[in-house]
DNA sequence: CTGCTAAACTAACGATTGTTAGTTTTATAT
DNA sequence: ATATAAAACTAACAATCGTTAGTTTAGCAG
């Protein structure tokens, strides 16, 4: 299946164009002369510019949700849950920043079908995750701020974690883990006086 | 100036279009549909599609400049001084959600000088942001985990702000600044034993 | 009622969009 | 050396883009 690869250098081109520029603004001339061919060459190995979109978002979508299914079903306590939980998303942003720019950003260019797909996925991962805090704050392991201030909070540094951690490159992804599960649960964790 | 009252509510159409799509999606027939006339007519009051982008990103991002500003002038410490970020990122959430969505994701699309401009404030805004942190840090008034860390963790949350809290109209705005405060800064603060 | 101006309209422009059709080049296996 | 198939190419399409020119309508001042 060589054609595979070079499909993947295209999709891995466009989510590098897609996260500086956006979906729409980036045309397939853009993503053609980025590959150094002609924009129709590109059609002998994709089939469209959504069907790039797709595959670089569905992809990433159904990382976090299996990797939230396994924390979900694990025998921890909920902080545990939480720690377990940035770390899946510092490894996704590791292996994939690029992608998760569209993820972020241009999730609703996509079609109907995909988009309700992804949509769903988002809305069960949110559920999931406010779920944890839920439990956390019912057995008294996290203060009882409000559960979307809380979920929300975590969620949005984790999320745009993509924008800024590319360019810091000499922070070391376990300090990264380390100080990052210090700074977004110490501050919901109860103080001991 | 009539016609700053047509040309305000077209910047309010436009906000709200690019937020649920993007400014380059957004065509200018979507814009005048929204606004129930043709698209020609909208260039009795504005000059280009470009001019509505900067206006509604230059404007915000002046906002945060002159806010940042007089936080950083005040005599305050560095944990009541990120207080009164928060504080700030809550006002000027509340007053222009929709047109943060373009400051926070179309701004690539500025032209040259409006581009170089808003870059500026943005660099300049995050360090000073940094800035008190690590005045804070210093002082030990915040622990010293990485300074990148704490900042972004922080303002990757209120940045995004913007997207969530339209959805949750039941959170009272002294509330979400309360717990906002608590969330974001006691993860940062040393533990009393 | 008349004249003026703001703000809408119709029509169209040149450029660019995603994509298709048909052809040529390149590389590999026999 | 020849056949085959992958992957590039040129050329063009219909649709849509931001914008302009010129015209008509609506509301208000005299």
């Amino acid at each position: 299946m060589k054609i595979e690869n070079r499909r993947d250098e295209i999709i891995k081109s466009a989510a590098i164009l897609f996260k500086e520029r956006g979906y729409s603004a980036v045309t397939m001339r853009d993503l053609a002369k980025a590959m150094g061919i002609k924009a129709a060459s590109l059609y002998n190995h994709i089939q469209s510019k959504q069907e790039i979109l797709a595959s670089i978002i569905i992809k990433l979508a159904e990382k976090f949700t299996t990797g939230m299914d396994t924390i979900v079903n694990s025998n921890k306590n909920a902080i545990e849950k939480l720690e377990r939980i940035i770390e899946l998303h510092i490894d996704v942003t590791l292996s994939n920043a690029d992608g998760l720019a569209s993820l972020n950003n241009d999730w609703m260019h996509l079609e109907e079908k995909n988009l309700q797909y992804f949509e769903k996925m988002r809305v069960d991962y949110e559920e999931k995750f406010r779920s944890i805090v839920r439990e956390g704050v019912a057995k008294k392991e996290i203060n009882s701020y409000n559960i979307e201030i809380m979920v929300f909070s975590m969620l949005s540094t984790l999320r745009t974690l993509y924008l800024w951690y590319p360019k810091k490159d000499e922070i070391d992804a376990e300090i990264l883990k380390r100080d990052m599960i210090s700074v977004l649960l110490k501050g919901i964790i109860p103080n001991k006086h």
